[in-house]
DNA sequence: TTGTCTGCAAATAGTTTGCAGATGA
DNA sequence: TCATCTGCAAACTATTTGCAGACAA
């Protein structure tokens, strides 16, 4: 099922802000926070209302197509929604990298049945690395 | 050298806030947001203005007494100073506990050594768990 | 005495709400 | 037509800054 067609089964409606959001989250690939996704959009020409951009961002949550992170610095960032995964942050340059790897996967999980026999039942996790990226090293 | 002597030695000043500040992370030992930090003060029947707390968090965070955590939900939190380690929060009851574990610690170090051959030098990480813990399950 | 600490008012940033008009299905 | 989308103004929360008086060293 397209992107398009779950907006409609909600109830909501396809419009230029929408198709433009969803747009700049697939290129870009990396969580965005709302100034970023200001600029993006007025690089397509689209300056929305600070309101609607909220609006619009909050509906694709709920729509599961775009997904909160959190990650240093209480700074908000929103992702595509995709399958679990962590993040490199380099505090040079502020690039975000998604990092996916079964085996730190595995340790990880391995760790969250100890805390089960501690009485601490894991739903979910989040790790993020903070560093130097290769084009800022 | 005791907290008190490395506030003067800073050119800070000891005062019934920060006193009292210190105390409450001391006697808490988990991260607190600004509600809460309030919370545990006007127990002690000190109210101070926001301007106030939040210069002497600052203040306590340039001495390195304090140092900022971000865990979900983009909500600032403090904690004592100390050893690198994770938490866990309850999705419940907003509990936070700190977790130290060698083993898992190890297990993220290999695989930043991993990051590292790919270019990407990692300076710290941050780790959470969210779920539900003893008392609420 | 002197510089730090405090409180008050006001400013700022990020986000949300109410309302009315525009627009897509 | 009718519900959703949009923009504007205003409210709200978290945090910061300027200023003047209080206070500790």
């Amino acid at each position: 099922m397209t992107h398009s067609s779950t907006i409609i089964k909600q109830g909501f409606r396809s419009s230029t802000l929408r198709n433009a959001l969803i747009e700049v989250f697939e290129k870009t690939a990396m969580p965005l926070t709302v100034p970023a996704i200001q600029k993006y959009l007025s690089q397509r020409n689209i300056i929305p209302n600070k309101t609607s951009l909220y609006r619009q961002i909050d509906s694709l949550l709920k729509s599961d197509i775009l997904q909160k992170v959190s990650l240093k610095n209480d700074i908000t960032h929103y992702e595509k929604t995709k399958n679990h995964h962590h993040h490199f942050v380099c505090e040079t340059c502020e690039s975000i990298q998604c990092i996916d790897d079964p085996s730190l996967e595995n340790a990880i999980h391995q760790f969250e049945s100890n805390l089960k026999q501690k009485g601490l039942k894991t739903k979910t996790h989040q790790l993020s690395f903070i560093g130097t990226c290769k084009q800022c090293l």
